[in-house]
DNA sequence: ACGATCATGTACCAGATGGTACATTAGTGT
DNA sequence: ACACTAATGTACCATCTGGTACATGATCGT
């Protein structure tokens, strides 16, 4: 996958043309068409089609980092390491994030991604394996950072709900109605940390 | 699509290919292989690729309902309308039942026409509109019948917790791992109906 | 000024794709 | 026995696919 700055500057719009068209089903051409360069082009600069999808997949997971990196950020920064009840705020505060509607699209090639890695397809490798570590690794650490106690079966349960209602989401429910389901689900995470 | 006895069959071969080996990339000869029969035949027998693929996902949606709908009987057939704590066993009976190794080939299938039907891919037509709504509806009807009171907003996190951890196994994650993460749900889950 | 590397266009290719036309077989009801 | 229908095989088609060969502008370091 070559990496040059024009390279770069392509991918960017090939990633804003799969979240806005898809791209597991789409010809070079046709990807080419709607990103305005050819599929020659796209060749040059990745090489092959395995490449551009392997691409493609690399910059998602890196936003995903990125974002997670950003909450982490606003986490360290918000003053001292706060009581207990912050957990839920910053629940919260990550769902509202990935439930934003400008970010739909994403959420939607990730789920495209995701039904092209279920069966490795090529250019997928290590999407599927890398698809939750680094979640729960990240805010393991912001957790501890806030003097909370939580373990990882905590966490993967607060990543896969998060994950089943954005599914939620693109299926084309109302966006009220799973808000109320996730701060349900902030609730009874806060009741049982209080209670136990 | 055509719905003669022979075409049923030859379904039903096709989705265990589409189970085991995947279907969205796959072409017809590729298919056809993989089934024992010619491109040809498959085309005779659901009309177009298109129709083929809507084939599949008319029997996965059946499936799904069949799946629920044996869970409601078994809840139906359990003896006299029992107190709340049952709550938690339906569920965790319902989770061994969706997570059980030998339907995981059903859910990579599942979510691999998710991934499809989010850009809505001819064939795919009402997947993702009724992704979510007969599960609400029958596991609303289970919950009055045994007396509980669930609102919607609950019932949605509980099918999006099943989701996004069965994504999880797919994943490669640990199933003793997600096992422990849905338990914990349903622990919050029932200290919530008992606290409040 | 100039050679080299990057970027791009044009033209092409062999192979695969979904779909069709036509013939043929195997049953089946009458 | 015979017409009719469902099922299947063979052969084909136009089109599209990812990928390549070759030429040609740009751009830039020296």
């Amino acid at each position: 996958m070559i990496v040059s700055a024009s390279s770069r500057e392509l991918l960017d719009r090939v990633i804003a043309y799969a979240a806005a068209e898809g791209i597991t089903g789409r010809s070079l051409r046709e990807i080419a068409a709607g990103v305005g360069t050819s599929h020659r082009m796209l060749l040059y600069h990745f090489g092959s089609r395995e490449g551009l999808l392997a691409a493609v997949v690399g910059l998602i997971e890196q936003q995903q980092r990125d974002l997670l990196g950003e909450l982490a950020d606003r986490v360290a920064s918000s003053g001292p390491p706060a009581e207990g009840t912050k957990a839920g705020e910053l629940m919260l505060l990550l769902w509202a994030r990935v439930s934003d509607p400008e970010l739909r699209p994403y959420v939607r090639l990730f789920f495209e991604v995701v039904g092209v890695a279920v069966h490795d397809a090529p250019g997928t490798g290590g999407f599927l394996a890398n698809l939750t570590g680094p979640w729960l690794d990240e805010s393991e650490a912001v957790a501890r950072r806030l003097g909370l106690a939580v373990d990882r079966d905590e966490l993967r349960l607060g990543v896969a709900t998060c994950r089943g209602l954005l599914l939620e989401l693109l299926a084309g429910a109302d966006p009220r109605a799973t808000d109320a389901s996730y701060r349900l689900f902030v609730r009874m995470w806060e009741s049982r940390l209080t209670g136990a």
